[in-house]
Formats: structure tokens, sequence, C-alpha cells
DNA sequence: CCTTCGCATCGATGGCCGTCGATGCAACCT
DNA sequence: AGGTTGCATCGACGGCCATCGATGCGAAGG
């Protein structure tokens, strides 16, 4: 009746796409390190807003080139805005990713709702 | 009155711990691939829930073993579960996973609660 | 038993990326 | 102007990992 003999189904086509999956995966790529983790979590956790960048090579423990290295690709991915105030650069998580970070950063990266 | 310049706030100490920033970024590490992800979405699509190994490997386009070895690293990673039934080996998204995975393959990664 | 088939594992390879010292550069200070 | 300080960029290095051919191994089937 089926030539099949217990295996081998169509696969339903409705699965990622390639572009969509590299963009995805991108994302995930970006949030895929500790140190820019806990960087984000320093970020998102200081009451005023917004951090200095001299503020965030001490905790966490790396060359002052590897956190600018870091930050850079957090604002590249759009989760991290920079502001230079004179001498000083200054780090807030973007406005409109601000609750995907905290969910990020709250243990289970999605559908948190509790 | 004060030392620092502008600069220099303490830095919250809520940040996330080292461990768990370490354990975070395994999981986002196994999601930051592109084969992966297509992976899980062709499990996950399937309205039967599970699908043969065999019917994985031409839609990916990579070579059998890299396919077996992306399966081993979500087995691995709880994201799915393997049942070897005969001569086959079956895959289906982890029961209690699944809407964690829904949530990561519907394109915003967290909090899609619309 | 021998062959075939499905799939995991091994070993090797190439590429990507986290890391850091060194350097560059702009802003401040004196 | 010269010196200092904060931070980005560069170049290099090392390690991790995606990939694949080859091999191993168990399950069917003859």
């Amino acid at each position: 009746m089926d030539a099949n003999i217990g295996c081998c189904v169509p696969v339903t086509d409705e699965a990622l796409s390639r572009p969509a999956a590299q963009d995805l995966a991108g994302m995930f790529k970006v949030l895929a390190d500790p140190v820019r983790l806990r960087l984000l979590s320093l970020i998102a956790s200081v009451p005023e807003g917004e951090v200095c960048a001299c503020d965030l090579n001490e905790p966490l423990d790396r060359s002052q080139a590897t956190v600018s290295h870091h930050l850079s690709t957090l604002v590249n991915a759009g989760l991290v805005t920079r502001e230079q105030r004179g001498k000083w650069a200054w780090f807030r998580v973007a406005p409109d990713r601000a609750d995907f970070v905290k969910s990020v950063l709250g243990g289970q990266p999605a559908v948190s709702i509790r």
C-alpha cells in the first residue's frame, strides 16, 4: 500500500527559510558569549539606565580592548546604543530592545511570561 | 565632594553570575547555527511530531555525518529527543521544550506573546 | 552467514572568533 | 604645546567548531 517501509515522510516545507535561519543564528551568535551576556546584564541592571565604558572593564575581568570589542558587537546587533559624551562613552540598552534583553537575561530566554 | 568626575558608577552587582552567564551562553551557542535552527524547524513542523533522520539529510544540504552531529548537539542540549526504532532513529522536539522551541523559531526569540 | 542499510563516531581540516598588546585618536587638563 | 586619559582599532595568535570522508556497528533481509 505504501512503498515506504515506515520512514521517509515528505517533510512539510514550512520550515525556516535559509536566510531566515541565517539571521536568527546571527542574533543568537551575538548572545552566545558569556562575556557579552554579563556585559548586557551590567548595562541593564544599572538604575541610571546608562553606564560608562570605564566601569565595565573591571567587573568583566577582560582587557579594555576585549570589552570594547564586545561593546561594538552589541551595538552592531542593535541591542545597545552608544553615546559619546565628552571623553567618555556611555552605553544603554536599546529602548526598543529593552524587554527583549530583559527576557533574555531572565534565565528563560523565551516566553518568560511568569 | 566627589572624587569621581562624572563617571565611575559603582555598578550594581545584581548582574548575571559568571556560571549563569556560561550556561545561558551555552544554550544560545546551540541555537547559533543556521543548520541546527532549520533542523529544529523541520522536526517541529512535521505534523506527526516525529521525523526519521533519513528525511533530514536532503533538505539541509549537508552530509549525513554533519546532520548526525547536529542532531547529537540538539539532543545533548535537551531540545530534542531521540528514539531508536529498529533500524531508524526518530527525533521529536522535547515535550517540555516545545513552546520554547516554538517561540525561538517564531522569529522573535523572546516574549513573543503576540 | 553475508550483504545491505541507517546512523553514530573518528580524524583531519579549514575557518571563524575571543583575546590581548600595541597603536591611534580625540578630549581634557595644566 | 605637551601630557594624560578614555576608548576604538589593528595585527597576531590560539582555540573552538562546522564540515566531510572514512570507518564502525547494530538491525534487517536474504
